[in-house]
DNA sequence: TGACATTATATCCGTGTGCGATATAGTTGG
DNA sequence: CCAACTATATCGCACACGGATATAATGTCA
């Protein structure tokens, strides 16, 4: 049985996460995104090119992340860059791992009974 | 004011996230977390008992759970069960874990100028 | 022009984490 | 009494992360 698209599956693994996050509002090369995500994370998290490079190439293999063919002004650019851009998958993916990550922050702070249903028995 | 430990580091793994979560409103024990853990998530993430157990050694090891001695009336009770509880930084930890996910999600929401301030450049 | 820091991409590899499979056994209910 | 459920525990594989390392182009400044 061979893999039932992984692409879908939350939550996505952090790294992915930021990534992504990054490139909401546009194409960034990967040099420029590992900068965006120390601001990001206020600098709790400083992503080197061992994790970037990797999880991009995985991000690419899922089709959640594609090289893109624009280019700046020949002025502004560097031959060296390769820019990134979201998916329309990797749009989607994102706005539901944010939509996961507002639910749990959601039951942290207003409790359990936000959910208003049984729960599994065998509590305290 | 929470000064957060600089000793642990953030971003949390996500099974500790969820184990945690599961904890947050008192102690329960390996079995419930489980149970507790589907319907946090809305079925999108079924914790195993290897991934469960693996977590609650390491998060015992870091400190941010505890076994806990109290245990309900027997009538309740049974008698394989370990309950689990939060320690002070385990609670402490899981706050900051929680603001983190929130300002990720605040950007998502509302893009990088909520920030307000210079974002490295070689943008697009 | 030469020296040096910075920008930029890329791979390797150790280690931590997740998770399915498996094992064991007590408890409950028809 | 037997099956299903409850409950804890370990093993091993695969993947993700992150530091170290490599390579090279670009920018800066004396």
């Amino acid at each position: 049985m061979t893999t039932p698209d992984s692409s879908h599956r939350l939550p996505l693994p952090v790294a992915q996460l930021h990534i992504m996050l990054a490139l909401a509002d546009g194409q960034k090369h990967g040099y420029a995104i590992m900068g965006l995500v120390e601001v990001l994370t206020e600098g709790s998290v400083t992503m080197g090119p061992g994790t970037l490079y990797g999880a991009i190439k995985r991000m690419m293999k899922a089709g959640l992340v594609e090289e893109a063919d624009e280019r700046p002004d020949p002025e502004l650019d560097d031959a060296r860059r390769r820019y990134y851009r979201l998916t329309g998958l990797g749009a989607r993916a994102l706005d539901a791992e944010v939509a996961r990550m507002e639910r749990l922050a959601r039951i942290a702070r207003t409790g359990w009974s936000a959910l208003g249903q049984t729960l599994p028995g065998g509590g305290v």
